[in-house]
DNA sequence: CTAATCCCGACTATTTTTGTAGGCAATTGA
DNA sequence: TCAATTGCCTACAAAAATAGTCGGGATTAG
């Protein structure tokens, strides 16, 4: 029951992202050195991003990757969601068997889903981002990035 | 971000236990058998529900393992926090670093935690059991036990 | 004493997650 | 047109977590 490395590399890109807005796209590269994440890897998860309308690409000399979206507007869970494979603990929700209508257990871990998500989607990659970028908080199981030579802040 | 088996298997034992509470300790070998669980692995969660004092057990001919307290008074967060090793999406909640007071993703992630666990502990074992019993919904990504050779039923 | 039963630690197998490699496709600009 | 840059995609490899197995020891009832 925990996040794994695709969420936190989807939220740290899209908060590099979110702290550069103004120049451009970024490229993979550059998110990648700037959050710490292995450059091939994260290409797999900001394709994910991409497929759920979160970011936006353009190929090519000068391409890269910029939100699709103002970062008030996009939310934490929405980015857990399209990166990590499945954010639901349990796969019950997704079948249907006869009586999956009255049935508690279903029910409880439907529950449990939304009230992750609704937490989750309490936060804007904004709010998010703001506090990121002047936390001191580093190493350990801290999971803010790493804000590799940046030069220009705040959101 | 989902529930492992351990957590699975763990409710399931206690939904068996809870099922038939007259009847004396059931041993693990009776448990596994109705819950369609390894025994061996099973032994491995049930030593951990008992450290965290849900279960009892006693030793020797006759033994087996008991609640710990009326199906009532246990709630299904407990049993998941004592069979998975962690419940937290985030490790950053356990470790200190300056600014965790003040950390919004220490923030956020507490409260996906806590929201989780209200929800779970929300829903006490004798109502879950009460449904399990006779809710028909078998196989699939269903998780309740498998009652194989049940006789007595309720709660 | 013996059989039943829980207890414990080490080991193996399987699955999931994490990360790497390399070629193809699109875009820019000289 | 051509070359450089950059994203896109699929397959593969390594590492970690989970799932499950095994065997020996301790405790208790009879
Ligand atoms: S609907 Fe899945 S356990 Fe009942
Ligand atoms: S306290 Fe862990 S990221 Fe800030």
């Amino acid at each position: 029951m925990r996040l794994t490395n695709k969420g936190k590399y989807g939220i740290n890109a899209l908060l590099v992202l979110a702290s550069s807005q103004e120049d451009g796209p970024l490229t993979l590269k550059t998110i990648a050195g700037k959050a710490g994440i292995p450059e091939h890897y994260l290409e797999q998860i900001m394709g994910r991003l991409r497929q759920c309308g979160l970011v936006a690409s353009t190929r090519g000399v000068q391409g890269g990757y910029r939100l699709a979206r103002e970062s008030e507007k996009i939310f934490i869970g929405e980015i857990v969601e399209a990166a990590e494979d499945s954010v639901q603990p349990v796969k019950c929700a997704a079948h249907q068997c006869e009586r999956s209508d009255s049935c508690l257990n279903h029910d409880l871990w439907s529950r449990v889903t939304e009230s992750m998500l609704k937490t989750l989607n309490g936060m804007s990659l904004a709010a998010l981002c703001r506090d990121a970028f002047d936390h001191p908080c580093r190493g350990g199981d801290c999971s803010y990035p790493a804000w590799e030579n940046i030069e220009s802040g705040g959101v």
